[in-house]
DNA sequence: CTTGTTGTTGGCAGAATGTCAATATCTTAG
DNA sequence: CTAAGATATTGACATTCTGCCAACAACAAG
């Protein structure tokens, strides 16, 4: 067993959006052995000859899995040990990415088969390997980071509302769809007021069955 | 160049400690070619024969290299890529770890020689690999969070005053030796004094040149 | 024109925090 | 024995942050 003497290196992406207030993560059906046929992460094992680090490796899971780019993605914890993958000692390191409302549409059209978002709460039966672990991670990761206020902007459109924010932001730290977090609009709007990183768009409204909502974008310089 | 086909992996620990109102980080020199004589952070290969995850690995380097075995271990970031290591690709997992300040002089009477504790913030020269990187980026970690409150708690003695406990966390915040950061005694004790965390030690005094402090220990049933 | 719906703004109480000082109690110098 | 020095401990404000609630504004639909 020779594939003891080096762990197997792969990099996983926990790739998270918001659709209709509820926080979604996508996964993929795994075609190969091991797991076949199960829900996972997408995600990549390690070509030292092609990618520079691993932010490559999971940039490049993402394309060839399902042909996006994200504009966040940051690693955040690896998992390893002897038993987590039936070939043997592997080891993982895990990436959250965050996709804006507007291109998950686009996700999810390019999909064929074998791709789909699932609720961040309840991703579904058996993933493979211990990836239900690690979407758990991620995601108590995301409510914890959810404080910083510049994280959720990375999961909104061009232009949005504030309460539109405010969705995205009850979203990720709702703990399942059936226990709705509900933010004040008061102090969620006076915290954002004072941010640096969203300024509003001078004439911009979004219109609907009432009165017209002041459209905001990110600040321009805003890390991305 | 077979090693290519799989990276090298290892596992290093950042170790920390206060002595001296200073944060301190634990460095050994390196006996074996790369970068031998270069001081670096205490790490191990993975063993995937033996280790069971890569704490495990952690340990067993801190195990090796300085006899230690420390209570607050934690996982923080994985350093990877093509260059950081001139035998090829390679991974290492840092971890950090924190030392109650009452067995610091426990590790340096075992150092005949090739341990040192350097100024977290100034660690020295040039250290071997990526390994200024890596304590900086711990010691920013590490500061974040202090705010937890708990954190700091893993650095104190069995038994410690609340000056003392403010003098370590100031260490922690402060961006270097030269510019000392200052807490206010009052907000500070105001913090603690709600914190289940610590109990005062009925009828037990630190004695000084000045009025005697009450000494307090962590609380029954801290997670260590 | 009325109603319904949501955006927008403001007030107020309580909690948390920063700042500063006053007092307490020991050791040590003389 | 007394005074000086040093640090511990406590308390009093002002300021800010936060949760909670309500009033008002501006549109669409009927």
């Amino acid at each position: 067993m020779v594939r003891q003497l080096y762990p197997l290196v792969s990099a996983d992406v926990a790739l998270f959006s918001v659709a209709d207030d509820r926080l979604q993560v996508l996964l993929v059906r795994r075609e190969h052995a091991p797991e076949a046929g199960l829900w996972a992460l997408p995600g990549a094992l390690l070509q030292p000859l092609g990618d520079a680090d691993l932010e490559a490796t999971a940039r490049r899971a993402l394309r060839e899995k399902i042909s996006v780019e994200v504009p966040y993605l940051a690693q955040l914890r690896t998992f390893a040990g002897a038993v987590r993958d039936p070939r043997g000692w592997s080891l993982s390191v895990l990436h959250f990415a965050l996709l804006p409302r507007d291109q998950v549409s686009a996700v999810v059209r390019s999909s064929v088969d074998g791709i789909r978002w699932a609720d961040a709460d309840a991703p579904g039966r058996r993933l493979a390997f211990d990836h239900a672990q690690q979407i758990q991670w991620a995601r108590t990761a995301l409510r914890q980071r959810v404080q910083d206020n510049s994280l959720p902007l990375h999961l909104m459109p061009e232009r949005f509302t504030l309460t539109q924010l405010q969705r995205v932001c009850e979203a990720i730290l709702s703990p399942s769809a059936a226990q709705p977090v509900r933010l004040d609009k008061g102090a969620f709007r006076r915290r954002f007021a004072k941010s640096p990183d969203i300024v509003e768009v001078p004439g911009a409204f979004e219109h609907g069955a009432q009165r017209p909502a002041q459209l905001f974008r990110v600040a321009p310089g805003f890390r991305f």
